[in-house]
DNA sequence: GGGCTGCGTTATCGTTTCGTGACCATATGA
DNA sequence: TCATATGGTCACGAAACGATAACGCAGCCC
């Protein structure tokens, strides 16, 4: 297992390192924000929110964009709850404030990676009926055809492609492409028009009243 | 998004339900281990671990054996780092100490539910005698020919076909539905009606007089 | 600065779905 | 067999839902 320690006080880092590596973790140190973008790809990402080239929410939200699985735990001093509730909205998936002990960072670790590792790794390409995506590169066609999605429409359909002929809720959508359910309905609604419009195949983002949507299948 | 809230103490309970139901939250109650072992299957359980019958422990170690993908995020107010570490190891994804702010429950429901139902979607059958429920994508075919249900059709239906050939109580399905027992009861006997007429197979949808209904086996 | 594009919001409109009350049917039990 | 309670059916108004168009705002690139 790879970490990513992001933490600027190098006091502080060295004291995790040991006890991570003592725990059997691998363990990349990064101290400035700058350094933690450039850092090798790893599983999960300690991140401390107080850094000195950079707010740490930047980076997580970067981090974040880059990779849906990335296990990122918010490490900060400040405990203030709105801290907090930022720090878990801009995408960290879990939050500890100093001081903490190690066994329950420990615990916090592993609780996350059961969830982050498991998953299926992503394949780049997801073909569903006469569409085509990839992931990588964002590209969409349809019918051979290149079409070009804006960023909320391609996330829409991808959140849609992922499971493909199966009922997506509106919460799971919005989930997906805003990392809350909190924003309005009537935008996705409004994206999901435009998305059809790109498309151009009829009945191929069908809704399912009451729940959300769903991409036919072959 | 359905959450389970397992809380003993009412007033705690009844106020984070009107929460999180304000937030959009379908939310079902237990207050006791057994009655959150017997509830509906969700998305996110809010466990608290100090329970009258049983442990919370336990209730958690046995949700999360049935389903490995389900959220579990334990409440509980004892706040030693101890209990924190064991509440995580058996298998709670997070833990939140009370008294907590609605805001961070929010923040640390929606940054686990971001990662738990993505992947592994649902894609369970029931077959029960002529019927077949597809429910990832919510089809219904009797004999083989495809019906199309309203969203309270096919929960009825759902709550049924769980327990195919079992009396399943009003209660019981007015809670799957509707999420809550509060009358009602005629708008259920309505529904009934019009599921029967759908599904087109007489008998099928029978009355246990005083109790609710079944669904005929084959 | 001026056009462009992507995005979120609001307003409006037609449709579907839901809940309710009135009335009918059937089972139950004396 | 009849009274009563329990469940079923019908019909209608209210509410929810979803599609679409239009507007305003922000960032971006000349």
């Amino acid at each position: 297992m790879r970490i990513l320690l992001v933490e600027d006080d190098h006091r502080v880092s060295a004291a995790m390192m040991t006890m991570l590596q003592r725990r059997g973790y691998e363990v990349e140190h990064a101290a400035t924000a700058a350094a933690a973008l450039a850092a090798a790809p790893c599983d999960l990402v300690l991140l401390d929110l107080n850094l000195p080239d950079g707010d740490g929410v930047d980076v997580c939200r970067s981090l974040r964009s880059r990779s849906e699985q990335l296990g990122i735990i918010a490490v900060t001093a400040r405990g203030e709850e709105r801290d907090r509730v930022v720090g878990l909205r801009t995408g960290a998936d879990d939050y500890v404030v100093k001081p903490f002990s190690m066994a329950e960072l420990h615990a916090r670790i592993e609780a996350l990676l059961r969830r982050t590792v498991r998953q299926a790794p992503q394949c780049e390409l997801i073909e569903v009926a006469p569409i085509r995506i990839n992931l990588g590169t964002r590209a969409v066609e349809v019918n051979g055809a290149c079409v070009t999605l804006t960023r909320k429409e391609f996330d829409i359909l991808v959140s849609l492609a992922r499971q493909p002929g199966a009922a997506v809720s509106y919460e799971r959508i919005l989930l997906d492409v805003w990392q809350t359910t909190w924003s309005g309905r009537h935008t996705l609604e409004v994206h999901i028009a435009s998305l059809r419009a790109k498309l151009g195949v009829p009945n191929l983002v069908q809704t399912v009243r009451g729940v959300g949507y769903r991409l036919q299948t072959g």
